[in-house]
DNA sequence: TTCTGGCAGTAGAGAACCAT
DNA sequence: ATGGTTCTCTACTGCCAGAA
């Protein structure tokens, strides 16, 4: 059973005659024939019976109509979906990140993405650095958004965001009224401090190090969103990357310029073995849009005592 | 090779026309 | 009014050509 030859039965039940069907199908009788032939073949019962040269539906025709006229329901639902994928509007987006673009910035560039293409699912998990480079090499996701990423099989790595980390401070800071924070300033200060596995950890470390100022470690956590709440609540001073300072402006959070610099970097991760969508494309359009939205902002913050 | 479609020819049935 | 002939419409089959 094909679609021609259902596509003839309908149109001779619309019409109810071959040759008025053949004028609709834009074909000739006599294929319009063979084709209700070919299905009667196929289906093994006789879908019209011939009474005086004219067909008159049968029974067990007007039965097959029926399912006929319910597959055509969903054929054109198949058609609409068809439609709407070539024009990107539906499809599905799998995206993992590390959580300090996955807790503000990525939702917002997945709000600006929504306003062109409502109907697309996305699926957004956030990952620390290792797992999500397995996943973009595994296929497991469309967009991977990593920090650290070593050369690995099966990925294009593109540089993504590259920021200055920014020092926040609780509302009220004795620092508040210091332009530029330097180590000498946070001596002796409770420090929130990142998790030992983060590689921006260790050239934190290596700054106060070299400056010969020590610091109070009291807490560290993983999360740079923990870490803001953490300081946003007065537990201590911090170095962050600056894209989480939005997420917190509504909590007083101060930031302020941190030298000598310590730069996060962000690496988008394309997996390389298949075709890349244009959702994809459209999503990454919607990142940097939003991105230079947050430069901005932090531009902003930056100026503000 | 298979599928699709057109052309030519054939057959059956009803309608129209005409001779009786 | 009736029966025969012709015309028209519809459906079917066989054959062939073109495209994939």
């Amino acid at each position: 059973m094909n679609l021609r030859q259902v596509d003839a039965f309908r149109a001779v039940m619309d019409c109810g005659s071959m040759t008025a069907a053949a004028r609709v199908l834009g074909i000739s009788q006599p294929n319009v024939s063979r084709l209700i032939g070919q299905l009667e073949a196929r289906v093994g019962f006789r879908l019209f019976e011939r009474q005086s040269g004219r067909l008159v539906t049968t029974d067990d025709g007007n039965a097959f109509h029926a399912e006929v006229e319910r597959s055509h329901a969903g054929l054109r639902h198949l058609e609409q979906a068809a439609s709407d994928i070539k024009a990107f509007k539906r499809g599905r987006l799998r995206i993992v990140t590390v959580p300090a673009l996955g807790y503000g910035f990525l939702p917002r560039a997945i709000r600006a993405f929504r306003r062109d293409h409502p109907d697309v699912t996305i699926s957004l998990q956030l990952r620390g650095s290792s797992t999500v480079i397995q996943w973009a090499a595994a296929q497991q996701c469309d967009i991977g958004i990593a920090s650290n990423v070593a050369e690995m099989a099966g990925i294009d790595v593109e540089p993504f965001a590259v920021l200055d980390g920014v020092c926040v401070l609780p509302p009220g800071h004795p620092l508040a009224g210091t332009r530029t924070i330097r180590p000498r300033h946070l001596a002796g200060l409770d420090f929130v401090s990142l998790a030992l596995d983060d590689d921006v950890r260790a050239q934190i470390d290596r700054v106060f190090e070299q400056h010969g100022v020590d610091r109070l470690m009291s807490l560290e956590t993983q999360y740079s969103a923990t870490l803001c709440n953490l300081v946003a609540e007065g537990l201590g001073v911090s170095i962050v990357n600056p894209i989480a300072l939005r997420d917190f402006a509504h909590r007083g959070l101060l930031a302020r310029r941190f030298e000598p610099a310590v730069v996060f970097r962000s690496y988008l991760l394309i997996p390389r073995h298949r075709p890349r969508s244009r959702l994809v494309d459209s999503f990454l359009a919607a990142t940097r849009q939003v991105y230079e939205e947050e430069q901005a902002f932090i531009r902003v913050a930056l100026k503000g005592r």
